[in-house]
Formats: C-alpha cells, sequence, structure tokens
DNA sequence: TATAGACTGGACCGTACAGTCCACACCCAA
DNA sequence: TTGGGTGTGGACTGTACGGTCCAGTCTATA
C-alpha cells in the first residue's frame, strides 16, 4: 500500500522477509500464504521467490532458524544446586510454553510428517540440546555428590518432562490459562519434587 | 469406483464417514479434503453434506468422539500400588504415543486456536479425565498412607508428564523411534522414578 | 404399486493459492 | 552516462478446494 520506495538496503528484505515468515507461520501455520507473508513483510511477492525457490523451502528456512533460539543456559557456578534448576526451570518454561514457543511448537509438529528431516532437525537443535545440557550438568551434580548417582539423560528427561508436560497440553489445547502468577512457585515445586527423588541416597538399599 | 451399491444400511454411511473422515484427519490433518474423506468412505461428497453441514462441522464432530476414546483405567482393587500404577503407565504410553494418538494429537493441536472450543473439549474429555482419575487413585494411596501425602493432583500432573513428556516430544517430530522392545522397562523406570519423590516420609522433615 | 428418503455422480460456481512472466523503477558502481 | 542487480506491481495459469444444485436411482414402507 504505502510502502517507501525508498532505499531499504538490499539484503535488508531477506531479514525482513524472514521475519515476518516467522510470525505468520506461527500464527497460522503453513496456511500462512505467501501472499500474506509479502505484504506483511511490506515486499513485492516476486520478491520472496527473489530469495527462496518456494514456499516449502521458505518455511523449512524459518523452522531452522527459529529452532536454534531454544537452547537455555545453565550457567552461574558458584550456585547451589537447586538455585540453578530453578533459574533453568523458569527460563525452560517460559521460552517453551510462551505464546511464541507454543505456535512454533504447534506449527512444526503439524508439518513433521510432510517434513520428516525439519521435524528431526527441529528436536535436535531443540530439544536434544536442551536435554544434553541439562544432563551434562546434573552428571556433574551426580559426581560431586550432590544428587543420588543415576542414568543423567533419563534424571534430565524427567525433569525436562515435567517441567513443560501437562502444562504444555494445557496451553495448547487452550484449557484456563492457568495463573501466571504462580509461575515461581510451580517452577519451584517441581524442581523440588526432582530433587526429592534424586537426593543423594541416605539410607542404603531399602528398595527391592 | 467399485463400490457395491447393495444394502450398506441407511444410517450406515454416518458411521463409515465417521470412520474415514477420523482416519483422513488423523493422517493429513485439516487438509484432508472432502473428496478425499467421502471417497474414502465409499460415498458421494453430497452425501458428507448430507450428514454434516460443513467441513468444520465434521472435523469437530469426528475430534470429539475421538477425544472419548484416551480414558486409561486403574482397575484391579488387589494389586499393590507399584503393580497398579504400572499398569497404568503402561496403558497411558500405548494409548498416548501410538501412531493414532500421536495423530490426534498433531491434528487437534494445529487446529486448537481456529476452534478454540474444540481444543478445550479434547482437554477435558482427554487429559484432564486422566488426570482426575489418576489423581483419585494417588488420594486413596496417600489416605492408606503407601504414599507421602502431597496435593494428589499435583503428583498427578507429574507423574503423567514424566510419562509423555519427553518421549512424546521424540515421536511428535519424528527423531528416532526408540526401540518399543523396552517399553515396560521404560515405563518401568519412571514409575519409580515417581515413587521414589512420593515415598511415605521415612524420616522427620529433613527438608526446609 | 405408489411414495418418501437416502445415495449417486457429475456439473457448476466462487475463491484462494502457488508459482511464472514481464514491463517498469530505482540505485549503485564502472 | 550506462548497465546490472534488486525490487515492484500486476497480469496470468493451473490447480485444489468448499459448497451447491440437480436429475436420476435404489430401497423400504405403506
Amino acid at each position: 500500500m504505502e510502502l517507501p520506495p525508498i532505499d531499504a538496503n538490499a539484503a535488508d528484505s531477506r531479514q525482513r522477509l524472514i521475519q515476518a515468515a516467522a510470525e505468520m507461520f506461527m500464527k497460522e501455520g503453513y496456511r500462512a500464504s505467501i501472499e500474506r507473508i509479502a505484504s506483511c513483510a511490506g515486499v513485492a511477492r516476486q520478491t520472496v521467490y527473489n530469495h527462496f525457490s518456494s514456499k516449502d523451502d521458505l518455511f523449512s528456512e524459518v523452522a531452522n532458524i527459529a529452532a536454534g533460539t531454544i537452547l537455555i543456559s545453565l550457567d552461574g557456578e558458584e550456585e547451589e544446586v537447586r538455585e540453578r534448576l530453578l533459574r533453568f526451570a523458569l527460563a525452560l518454561r517460559r521460552r517453551v510454553l510462551g505464546e511464541e514457543g507454543l505456535a512454533m511448537f504447534r506449527a512444526i509438529a503439524a508439518e513433521a510428517p510432510r517434513f520428516p528431516a525439519l521435524g528431526r532437525a527441529f528436536f535436535v537443535k531443540g530439544p536434544e540440546q536442551t536435554l544434553s545440557r541439562l544432563a551434562a550438568f546434573l552428571a556433574q551434580a551426580m559426581e560431586e555428590g550432590k544428587l543420588r548417582r543415576d542414568d543423567p539423560r533419563f534424571a534430565a528427561e524427567l525433569l525436562i518432562s515435567m517441567l513443560e508436560g501437562f502444562e504444555r497440553l494445557r496451553r495448547l489445547f487452550g484449557a484456563d490459562p492457568s495463573p501466571e502468577v504462580q509461575e515461581e512457585e510451580q517452577a519451584a515445586r517441581i524442581v523440588d519434587s526432582f530433587l526429592r527423588a534424586y537426593r543423594p541416597s541416605l539410607e542404603g538399599s531399602a528398595h527391592g
């Protein structure tokens, strides 16, 4: 409509395009049309094909980029295990249960059967990476006797599952928004439950 | 094509239609066209509109019916808590992580933003119901001193999350199929981790 | 045998969309 | 000044789809 034909440095349009496409794909899924994406980026439809060979191509590109933004850090060497896990928990939930995270989840999960490579790439860049980092952290904590010795990857899966699990279902399907207020309390409860299961064994082997 | 114009009792076509629609919607999501659904049910397209007012209507109907099939029972009054949880765990995972369960999950999650009522209905009929039953069971076990006293709904959320959580991610995005063989072992490990966190408190209050 | 209801198959309409083509405008560097 | 690279807007093609209409057929029931 009223787009200024001014500068808009060459390569810039590609960026705006990706940005807009990400937004639209998250909002509408693969349904988002090239037309709308282009106009949302303030760009002619032809320009889209100038940068990407097809809609699939654009979608893959965007999804791949988006997948790389899910990493959660576990830094803070000084703190106690519980504090670090708590920070991790909060960051993970904010990222993964936020509107953007949910939208991306929906969009990619829906198309995974048609784009197997994309689905796998997303998983490897996102959840798998997060899992590995957490597992490494837990492994060290186990090494130091701060957690019960056990398979750290399995433990990491459990914690991540608890953090994302049911709340993701709830939001994915639009059930009651679940009061954002108690976000920290929720995370703390979960982390504490995890710690209870992985407390260093005080007793010998009370378990058959 | 080769459809037999024989009997096919009146109301039967509706059943076949729903059946076929479920299959197609799970396979292709909302993308599945009326045309294909009809032909897959061995029925004329007009017949679809004979029973449903629109594609949305058909989709909602199918999703609603499908949602009602997710309940997992916790019967077996005689067994120990661990055994019953284990049976529950296996049943839940089989149902929810099976091809059908995943497909339904994908289809409904993807359309939930456009069909808010449907999303909520699915959640209430499915996960929410399962959660309630499990919570009731856990509450009783707590009452009987077989589990540590705590909020049973929260505990149920944790267990369900652990059972579905990461494995669902893996399969949803098409990562390595995860050897079906160790299905029981996996379930057992998770249940045991849960029981460890909810073991009746042997010690007083070692936790601040 | 007559009548009503359900199903068929195919024509038809309007729309949305992916992707292509082209004539023109702009900007930058040679 | 000139020419190539990039973007523009709009026309165009082909396809898929949702939804409607209808003429005809079959079946069961009265």
